[in-house]
RNA sequence: GUGGCCAUAGCUCAGCUGGUAGAGCGCCUGACUGUGGAUCAGGUGGUCGUGGGUUCGAAUCCCACUGGCCACCCCA
């Protein structure tokens, strides 16, 4: 094979594409309920603004990024993540005078430079929204969006985890309780952690290997300031009045460095490894970090790809999205009634199939058989000379002489009675 | 970046301890000269991932590379 796909990349098409369009109208339709309009930023940016917004010390930015430099000289990078291009785009078009509070959503692609495996490709899509606006009823409409629209999907295996890291004011009080903690049991824990005792501390949390550890460990709960206290308490009272069930656990930490405060995941059961479907929280500083005004927001992203797996773990099925209504086949010098009758009938708004083949009747018929077409249109010379069309019903077999002049009204009838 | 498994027709796979490729499905044609789905018959289709090595001879053994899957790491 001479070309073939880049690792980690994808062809979509066909069948496949019915999930992705689920994912995308389900999608639109709750963005639409909720408010949010569409926000379509380049895929590439100046590598600078991801390695000051996800942060230097990241994987993400360490090892993951597609980073080239162009013709100009400049540093480029390909989006590995949707949060930070949109704030770019809040503070570069001075958004801020269009008042507040602002919600956006956005369907792309990303990419990131990792191993694929079941549900992580270099080039993944992802579904997500941010909504620049302070208080602890945006975290609850934040999550209540990611909840609303895998029901939208027919997802139903999954949960909502949530935790929150505390503020600037009361983190390092935390981390340095975590410091002290984890000071007596480092000759117990893995390398990587280790490791990540002076780099990251809150990393130590979600290791997969050294569970009980982390289990006991000290939670930020107990470590909050006032003001992060009242507002966890209060997101998780807006949740249950929302009837959004959630988790608490407080060894939930993201990988990120512009979060703040509340932090979520929402993880599919029946998923391998790579279960997080969806993931998010509040950025209260990346604005001013970017360089904008003081703008506290939160948002989230869902991955499309992991989302169809979890789709077909659960056997949801996506509506189909071209449904092959008229075939018409046709034998002879037929072709002006032949595309009369085509334009008159996708005028109806009916989906219609015209014979470009120039086969044998008999492998017209099979060829609609095989795209699904519920009606044939049979225009052969026979049935011209006399101004009429056969018209077939695929699934009863049964046929009809129909006069060109109500061949329109004969078949939309027939379809509404299938 | 690390580890395990894997790579034969469009798809799913068989090919035992080396003797130079097969099935099912699909696709095309015909039986049915202008009528799909069933059946039957015929046909199409592969430099056996790539490169090298061992051998008289390699799809089969060895090495490297590339790619795939799964896991680690990390994340959606």
């Amino acid at each position: 094979m001479k070309y073939t796909r880049i690792k980690g990349t994808v062809d979509i098409y066909g069948d496949e594409m019915d999930y992705w369009l689920a994912i995308e109208n389900a999608t639109r339709q709750v963005a639409n309920l909720f408010g949010y309009s569409e926000i379509r930023t380049p895929i590439i940016e100046p590598t600078e603004l991801f390695v000051r917004s996800v942060g230097q010390e990241t994987d993400m930015v360490q090892k993951e990024m597609y980073t080239f430099t162009d013709r100009g000289g400049r540093s480029i990078t390909l989006r590995p993540e949707g949060t930070a291009p949109v704030v770019r785009a809040f503070i570069e078009n001075s958004m801020i005078n269009l008042g507040f509070p602002q919600r956006f959503f956005y369907i792309g692609p990303m990419f990131r430079y990792e191993r694929p495996q079941k549900g992580r490709q270099r080039q993944f899509h992802q579904v997500g929204f941010e909504l620049l606006g302070p208080s602890p009823t945006a975290d609850a409409e934040i999550i209540h969006i990611a909840v609303r629209i895998l029901k939208e999907i027919g997802l139903s295996k999954f949960k909502v985890v949530i935790n929150s890291i505390g503020c600037d004011k009361c983190r390092p009080r935390y981390k340095e309780a975590l410091k002290e903690y984890y000071s007596h049991h480092l000759d117990e824990v893995c390398d990587d952690c280790k490791r990540r005792y002076s780099t990251n501390i809150l990393r130590l949390l979600d290791c997969k290997v050294d569970v009980e550890i982390a289990k006991a460990a000290p939670k930020s709960v107990d470590y909050f300031c006032d003001e992060c206290r009242e507002h966890y308490t209060r997101l998780k009272d807006l949740l249950k009045l929302l009837d959004i069930d959630f988790e608490e656990d407080h060894r939930l930490v993201r990988g990120l460095d512009y979060y703040n405060r509340t932090v979520f995941e929402i993880r599919h059961e029946l998923l391998g490894a790579q279960d997080a479907i969806a993931g998010g929280g509040r950025y209260d500083k990346l604005v001013e970090e970017l360089g904008g005004p003081h703008v506290p927001a939160l948002g989230f992203a869902m991955g499309m790809e992991r989302i169809i797996l979890a789709m077909k773990e659960e056997g949801v099925k996506p509506p189909e999205a071209l449904q092959h209504q008229v075939f018409i086949a046709h034998v002879g010098d037929v072709m002006e009634p032949v595309f009369r009758l085509a334009e008159d009938l996708r005028r109806e708004g009916i989906t219609v199939d015209v014979e470009v083949m120039e086969r044998s009747l008999r492998a017209q018929l099979k060829h609609a058989d095989r795209i699904g077409a519920r009606i044939v249109v049979i225009a052969g010379e026979n049935e011209l000379s006399r101004d009429v069309v056969v018209v077939r019903d695929m699934e009863s077999g049964e046929q009809s002489e129909v006069d060109l002049g109500f061949a329109v009204d004969f078949i939309i009838d027939k379809l509404k009675k299938m």
